[in-house]
DNA sequence: GCACTCATGACAGTTCATGACATCACTCGT
DNA sequence: ACGAGTGATGTCATGAACTGTCATGAGTGC
């Protein structure tokens, strides 16, 4: 009956499962790739034509989610407060996460253990901070305000997610995101006022 | 003659210098740990009892510079608005670093064409914003306006270094981000009036 | 069918990183 | 003085992360 591996079966997501499995068990430094592409079944460098890196396996699906991110700017309707905005497309995005929450914990804590992985997380999010930046400049924001804006916005949305990640029970992403507006608002306001 | 290389001679600061030069004329992917180490006149496995690994010797003076940044937010006099406190910090870090700005210009530029080592940057100043965050609460500060504070102060003082290092004739630093508090501060007025 | 593409395997080679052990200059207590 | 540390370094060996190149074999289109 040989299971004739007929066809690339979709290597690249057996690689995905492997590694996060991999990782959950030995932890990220004590996984090697031979490891994760043996259990994928493939060789280590079938492992680095589907991901650039080892690290890469970890981020490669966040790609995915930009492009919808910076649509929901860019498509939002008419003149709009920027601050309504911003919650409309971080509520848009919480959206879309919400339902990958138990993979996206096991995801974080890997990524919580190893500097370096903290650092291309950061660095991911520093390239959608920048994206959305930009997205905001062609709606007509001013450039150094849309800047200052983003960078509020992302500060408030990975304040949110980490939290959102952390609490087992507690309120949906989009809705911690929705309450940490008004909060930051206060503190901005504490502050503006000297 | 044998000029005989008596003694250690600082090891660590010729292997910093070897590969500041080393990068800025093959790159930083395009430099091996054993020619930096050739150029110092030691061996690699030196190299890697100064820094853990190769990019860390292009961030090992930064922690240097952390224990006096948050030695000046502890330190800062009584009483003190959450804003002229961050503003006095910033300041203060922005004296120390003025007078670096050659180095540190090579530096960013070396780091700008890797990302892995703008992940390192970026973890770096995640970590300095913790311990910024931790020590105004320390001060007394709410734990959830400490953080929200710290972030909007890096990114501001983020955005100031870029653009000092990025021209270079301008302002200072420390004037930057003077010039850039009160910027920051009309964005967020704009924000909070919705 | 026949050429072509594309994912993969196979295999060698480079670089980074680290552990184990030896060496050599200098320091310090006696 | 002198012998036991101490610390920075070198040498050797190894593992793991990549990288280049060529071969293969299944599907695809004409």
């Amino acid at each position: 009956m040989v299971t004739v591996p007929r066809w690339p079966e979709d290597s690249r997501s057996r690689l995905v499962d492997a590694a996060m499995s991999l990782f959950g068990e030995h932890g990220y430094s004590g996984t090697t790739v031979d490891e994760i592409a043996a259990r994928a079944g493939v060789t280590a460098r079938t492992f680095f034509r589907h991901f650039a890196d080892k690290e890469e396996v970890l981020f490669a699906d966040d790609d995915t989610l930009l492009p919808g991110l910076l649509a929901s700017i860019a498509a939002a309707p008419g003149p709009i407060a920027a601050d309504a905005l911003m919650l409309h497309a971080l509520t848009t995005l919480a959206a879309v996460m919400q339902p990958q929450r138990p993979a996206l914990v096991a995801r974080q804590r890997i990524i919580d253990t190893d500097v370096s992985l903290t650092g291309r997380e950061l660095a991911k999010q520093a390239r959608w901070q920048q994206g959305v930046t930009a997205t905001l400049i062609e709606r007509g924001f001013d450039p150094d305000e849309a800047e200052i804006l983003s960078a509020i916005g992302f500060a408030i949305f990975v304040r949110a997610l980490h939290a959102w990640l952390a609490d087992d029970d507690g309120p949906d992403l989009a809705d911690r995101i929705r309450d940490a507006l008004p909060r930051a608002r206060t503190v901005l306001d504490a502050v503006s006022a000297r």
